[in-house]
DNA sequence: GGGCTGAGCTGACAATGTCAACTGACGAGC
DNA sequence: GCTCGTCAGTTGACATTGTCAGCTCAGCCC
């Protein structure tokens, strides 16, 4: 197989891009140093600016990935007939929270103030199929109140648990109780 | 008036605390170094090493001195019994969010993971006081889920609106409405 | 008065982000 | 097939920063 060079810079690109992710996953923010990016990539450390502007540029599209790839799942949920609503709805809400959960650098890097053009466009890419999907529970009118409530909230407890202000044994609940809660509330409408 | 060694040492220890926090509150987390934090404390910049083990130390510190100033004023409000319980409610929600909002970056710190035990403790402080007042709302049976869950919302607003992800125009909704939202809710029961 | 303690200072160092200058290979145009 | 520009990648250098070790010195105890 022939390799041009557009085709390996692109390959040098996505292994910066997955040394970023993984360093970011394992040893968190401070782990995600340019060089160790390069090394990981098995280029010198001055290679990240032949892609990205600087340190923040890597990091942004890191960020604007992920919300690629959820959006992606949720546009796949959402015209899938063969799934009720509540089920694609608490599938959704599923994918932050295990993010959350399981990548918890990742999902704070994915909030992280101010989002830049590039991940503010990448994260609403789901809104569309959440709104919709929510717009067959609630109705149209109240799909995107109901959508922010619920999205603010699920928000809300990952950053809790995450910090450990929300624990079981401190406030008698967790997170699937809460959410339980909540959409039993909505239902009630 | 005499100023003894130990009174001098408390001020210098004050000093660096309100120097990192007016520095976070200006310019974020990068331009809070100890080489700054030390110059407007009118010290060097080896002097935070005397008060506190290393600069997260210092951050710490700031973090858990916030949360203790929310909670003393969750405790004041709580009982003042010339309060309405609905109204001590909706100012201790408001008080996160003016932090939120106007401090953002002390915010976040507050919230920033995993959170060491002097911020967890200062953190847990406000809960007694808070989760008092939903009972008298919603009774004491349930006002751990619901102040578990009007928490979480809480902080959900505010981080998707510091990182830009809840507009008005995007979610023909706000802060507010979402709040007013839940509260309703809750109150319907 | 003498010694101790602890606050604060300074020189030094390693890690890191960033840039400028350089190298070398690929590909377009002749 | 040759030339030459372009651009991915490298490397040396620099400024910033957190941190530490060693030092100074003023206040406190006996």
């Amino acid at each position: 197989m022939v390799i041009s060079r557009s085709e390996s810079a692109a390959a040098t690109r996505r292994s910066l891009l997955d040394a970023a992710a993984g360093l970011l996953d394992e040893g968190g923010p401070e782990a995600v140093t340019l060089r160790e990016v390069g090394a990981r990539a098995g280029v010198s450390r001055g290679a990240p600016y032949r892609h990205f502007v600087d340190k923040g540029d890597l990091l942004t599209t890191v960020a604007a990935e992920a919300w690629d790839r959820l959006a992606d799942r949720a546009v796949e949920l959402a015209a899938d007939p063969a799934t009720p609503a509540e089920e694609k709805l608490r599938k959704m809400l599923a994918g932050l929270l295990a993010i959350g959960r399981e990548q918890p650098h990742l999902y704070r890097l994915m909030h992280q103030a101010p989002a830049g053009d590039e991940v503010l466009r990448a994260a609403s890419r789901s809104q569309g199929p959440f709104v919709a999907v929510l717009g067959d529970l609630v109705g149209e009118d109240q799909a995107y109140r109901y959508g922010a409530l619920l999205l603010t909230s699920v928000h809300g407890i990952i950053g809790m648990e995450a910090s450990g202000q929300l624990t079981a044994d401190k406030w008698h609940t967790d997170a699937d109780d809460i959410l339980t809660l909540l959409t039993g509330m909505i239902g009630d409408r």
